[in-house]
DNA sequence: CAAGAAGTCCGATGGACGGTCGGAGTTTTG
DNA sequence: CAAAACTCCGACCGTCCATCGGACTTCTTG
């Protein structure tokens, strides 16, 4: 009853799932615009929607900055490293060591979902990985 | 305040967790052997372990069956199958409609967490997947 | 600078879920 | 049939999310 491992910064709510969502596809915004993005149509109050992005900035997911008297929350990762963060926890929590399990998994999931062409998708996402990799390692960050 | 999506049948606590952790370490067990392997190392009464397999029988998780007078649990899905699970999920809620996202993070997470080699053995993967695929779906389930 | 308006944050409330267990019911055993 | 063992049901507590009212700060305006 103390701390509960899981995925602890990582579980969401649906308000905070909506407020991340309208983040990454608006960009920084204070309470207001969020509110107008996705409390409006849900009917709930401008509070309600800062207390989730409060809740999200708590949890580390956004930040925030004061512009005159208000607070602007910017999502702090990208929708893909968020996935990254996931998928990383639930590798570990469910992994059966080796990751084999996990890596099959996916294969698994890829083709259910989409089908070969996804599979071949895949494939090439890796090849170009593998290719970038082996290549210059320079630094092409930006 | 009505249905919260999120993972309804995916959450689960730390001891629902170590209890079918167990479960896939031992196979099926009435709840006095799961008690006998998660619940005495933590120092908790049997019947607490027993709402615990409980709430997996409910969530779908877990299957049960009568032998005497007792419920013998037995998990349904494999941990490859709960992280298939687990990352569509993921991929639903947090997907960026194409999927590509997903692709993507999951290819970084690889190589991060297990570099060429892991990304190698991925690209394997795929390969024989897509070769099976092609060639004859008779039906090797078993 | 003072008064008014606008907007935000803090705190409290309600519902849901997991963890925890005591007591009732059933089955097994001699 | 009585005793013993074991399980399941229901209740309690703490935590987390959703929700909002009230207080505070800041901006605007004369």
């Amino acid at each position: 009853m103390s701390e509960m491992v899981r995925l602890p910064e990582l579980s969401l709510g649906e308000l905070e799932q909506a407020v991340l969502d309208a983040l990454w596809a608006c960009g920084p915004m204070n309470p207001n615009e969020v509110h107008a993005q996705v409390g409006v149509a849900r009917g709930i109050s401008t509070n309600t929607v800062s207390s989730a992005l409060k809740r999200l900035w708590d949890k580390g997911l956004l930040s925030r900055h004061k512009v005159s008297h208000a607070y602007v929350y910017e999502a702090k990762l990208t929708r893909g490293e968020l996935q990254r963060e996931l998928i990383g926890a639930i590798a570990t929590q469910f992994g059966d060591g080796s990751g084999q399990g996990l890596l099959a998994a996916f294969v698994d999931l890829a083709e259910a979902q989409g089908g070969e062409e996804t599979l071949r998708r895949l494939e090439d996402l890796i090849a170009a990985r593998l290719e970038q990799s082996a290549s210059a390692v320079d630094g092409e960050g930006a």
